[in-house]
DNA sequence: AGTCATTTCCTACTTTCGTATGAGCACGTG
DNA sequence: CACGTGCTCATACGAAAGTAGGAAATGACT
């Protein structure tokens, strides 16, 4: 974020510099106008690669999904995200990519509690879709 | 190809339309100085943004393995589900538990693209549901 | 020049998911 | 016993997700 609003105040400078230089030569005559708009497309264009680029990065790398040989289950984490042991049975189901119905299935329990179920897992783990839960719960070592 | 030569060629030519209204500019004084260096910037910035676009998805379908400091990825196993460089860019985004709408924010194209994408993909990989595909996917370490 | 694969986009429809809200039951603790 | 917690279930509604079928542009390969 800050490299963002940096980048944009060294463009902004970068403009105001062009448009002094083209002033000065407007007056003298000493440099030709053509540089100064030639420039001018250069740095932006490189510029708007740049931002691209790092617009385009953001998303991958805001989640660095720690890499690791990793199969074991945090119990602690479950607490620290204060999910019931319940809550956690329905994450786990949830992270085979069972459906709220086949998880009621399977839990021998209806779909609508699944879906009290899940709501309050969202909620612990501050997520807002199912997938998203199941990425920050194995992130967090609460599934394997 | 032919699209990045047609948009280089629009590139030089505004380029030269900026060069000419400069000199008349310089000889008249009928327009403003900064007006023209503004409007070389502005060009310029999204024709980089727009050329870093294409170049990214030329390199994607083109080398899919030269950006790749990932090490849990099996590409061979990619080409084995048959999914192509789109489909696993949109898995990828998927499996980090973004919504349709944030993938095709993140990929630059419609939402509609990526509901087709998801479809093959959950074809391909003999899943019901996303949340399963991605399970799926990180199984035959598709996707990390 | 023609064919195929890929990517993109659309409309219209169905299904699944998620939220909000309320409620009943069991269990243990202060 | 009252109270909180956890688990269960329900309805109704809105938001995503997924399906079906078509279409068009591009690029590669022949």
């Amino acid at each position: 974020m800050r490299a963002i609003i940096i980048g944009f105040g060294l463009l902004i400078l970068c403009l105001l510099i062009l448009f002094r230089i083209a002033e000065v030569n407007f007056i003298s005559g000493n440099v030709r106008l053509e540089v100064i708009v030639a420039m001018a497309a250069i740095i932006f264009f490189f510029a708007g690669i740049y931002f691209n680029k790092r617009s385009q990065q953001k998303n991958t790398t805001d989640t660095p999904v720690a890499i690791s040989p990793n199969s074991a289950i945090d119990y602690n984490a479950i607490k620290k995200a204060g999910l019931t042991q319940r809550e956690h049975d329905v994450l786990v189901k949830m992270a085979e990519g069972l459906s709220n119905q086949e998880i009621a299935t399977a839990l021998f329990i209806s779909e609508s509690t699944i879906k009290t179920h899940v709501s309050n897992i969202l909620f612990k783990l501050d997520a807002k879709r199912r997938t998203q839960a199941i990425q920050v719960a194995k992130e967090r070592k609460i599934v394997a």
